[in-house]
RNA sequence: GCCCCCAUCGUCUAGUGGCCCAGGACGCCGCCCUUUCAAGGCGGUAGCGCGGGUUCGAAUCCCGUUGGGGGUACCA
């Protein structure tokens, strides 16, 4: 094979989402794979839909899932520029190009009359698309539409004979002539549309694998009959790139997830605390696995195994227990616990966080990461796992505070804090003895004698080790809040 | 309407004619471990849409059918 080169062509509309984030993925593995490059370029020339904040987004959140690009914006590279609506002088060329080899025309037809004619043929049970009305204007034709006003469109002029190609993940497909209509590359204004510019730059940039979304599929066969065009015009190196169409990402009920569908946002991963790793592990394996027993896995191993001959053609629907139970693994086995306690930083010191920034103690939570670590799907789960270290206020949460606060837990209590306060040394191994002794002392096992005492300390019936916790904690503020606890139950 | 794509447990998948009365993972259920909850270990639940072929033999190949999805723009 030679030389990989891909591309990564999204417009600049919205927040990213887990779809574009997959294809991205797709394109990156496949690059990496095969020693390739990978050519980020951004097709904005939809000024109506396209925005500044929406590039900048992208960017950034391509930097931070780890996916980087060899040519493109920021890094420059030989066919550049990469942002399309600095490169509308070259689509304006072309079009001329087309235009005077014959195979393009420019067409009069005004929406109106496209769209009766389109409606008679539907009803006649005939393919809708464009007729031909314009291919072969006479000079009087065209003088004639001039004289009434009509500005035309360039329209690209389908050769008569079906196209066939391989596709990398669906095999061989052929379109016939009759269904595959002369279509439109530049707007009236004179703007080139999205038709016309990706092809024109996959030739210039020499382009040799196109992976892209399934709903690119039946624009196929006209942009091969374009780039065989280019190549008659001497447009690019020539030749025409493979394609491969990736399966739909689909969302709730059977639709494919869509930007407007909130779950499809990638900054909602981002800011639950999804590790990259793990997000795109997940979204590796909606159309790819590594093998057979293996779900979980690096980035890096998923370079070297990765495949596009391999990738299904079924569209998969995103699971987010699944994404979940992935990110927690990543999170468990991809992060020692320095790095784990670093990537919770950003939650922790949140200005948002449930206690006062000041109040965070990076000892007092270093000291009990490890035993969250395996506690927690996503990171923003961090904080209900330690809020009780660094809130002023002891936690109060009514469920857990009812059912571990029954008749007779006043008295454990009261017992446990007596046993804790007379510990010699305040370690957890020692106030695992004090309360496991207060139980006893009621007829209690462990697990039901620490309860009270959990709730008291933590509000919570669920949470940390507690001992480790109630060291973590100290005495003096341990003591003080089952006092508080106390005081609430008798009061 | 016309064209195209897709079809294995609830979900993601392995499976490319015999190794499959279908394997893994998530979920769910149960058990073990256990100071709660997790984590971990063990076990269970559940599937080849339907009908025809081809073949000694089909989840795997072919045809049809049904179902789902997409396209059909002076959006991308």
């Amino acid at each position: 094979m030679t030389e990989v080169r891909v591309r990564f062509c999204p417009s600049p509309t919205g927040n990213p989402h887990v779809g574009l984030v997959r294809t991205a993925l797709f394109n990156w593995a496949f690059a990496r794979h095969h020693g390739g490059t990978l050519v980020l370029r951004i097709e904005d020339t939809d000024a109506s839909r396209d925005s500044e904040e929406s590039y900048e987004a992208l960017l950034d959140s391509l930097r931070w899932l780890g996916l980087d690009w060899d040519e493109g914006p920021e890094v420059g590279g030989p066919h550049g520029p990469y942002r399309q609506s600095l490169r509308m002088d070259v689509y304006a060329d072309v079009a001329e190009r087309l235009l005077a080899a014959g195979h393009a025309y420019r067409c009069y037809c005004s929406a109106e009359e496209l769209e009766a004619r389109r409606e008679a043929a539907r009803k006649a049970g005939r393919p809708s698309g464009y007729d031909g009305a314009c291919r072969s204007l006479t000079a009087e034709q065209v003088a004639a539409h001039v004289a009434e006003g009509r500005s035309p469109i360039v329209r690209f002029r389908m050769p008569d004979e079906p196209i066939t190609f391989t596709d990398l993940v669906r095999g061989t497909l052929t379109f016939t002539p009759e269904n595959v209509p002369d279509y439109g590359i530049v707007r009236a204004n004179g703007a080139p549309l999205y038709t016309l510019v990706n092809p024109v730059d996959d030739a210039l940039m020499g382009v040799t694998h196109v992976l892209r979304g399934e709903d690119l599929l039946s624009s196929t066969p006209r942009q091969i009959a374009l780039y065989r065009a280019l190549a008659d015009i001497g447009v690019g190196p020539g030749g025409v790139p493979a394609f491969g169409h990736l399966p739909y990402v689909m969302g709730e009920g059977n639709k494919k997830l869509s930007k407007r569908d909130p779950q499809s946002s990638l900054n909602l991963y981002r800011d639950r605390g999804f590790l990259p790793g793990g997000l795109l592990n997940y979204l590796a394996l909606l159309g790819w696995s590594l093998a057979e027993d293996r779900d979980v896995f690096t980035l890096q191993e998923m370079v070297a195994a990765f495949d596009i001959d391999a990738v299904n053609a079924n569209p998969a629907r995103f699971d987010l227990k699944k994404a979940e139970a992935i990110n927690a693994t990543h999170i468990r086995e991809h992060l020692t616990v320095e790095e784990f306690t670093a990537a919770c930083e950003p939650w922790l010191r949140a200005p948002h966080a449930p206690w006062k920034p000041e109040n965070f103690d990076p000892a007092a939570f270093a000291a009990l990461a490890p035993l969250a670590q395996t506690r927690v799907t996503v990171l923003s789960d961090i904080t209900d796992n330690v809020d009780f270290l660094f809130l002023g206020e002891p936690v109060r949460d009514e469920q857990s505070w009812n059912k571990a606060m029954k008749p007779g837990a006043e008295a454990v209590l009261a017992t446990a804090r007596a046993r804790l306060a007379a510990a010699g040394e305040w370690a957890a191994e020692a106030l695992k003895a004090a309360v496991t002794a207060a139980g006893e002392e009621h007829g209690l096992k462990l697990g039901k004698a620490q309860a009270p005492v959990r709730v008291a300390v933590t509000g919570r019936t669920v949470g940390l080790p507690l001992f480790e916790s109630l060291e973590t904690l100290g005495r003096e503020r341990t003591l003080a809040r089952i006092d508080d606890a106390l005081a609430r139950l008798s009061g």
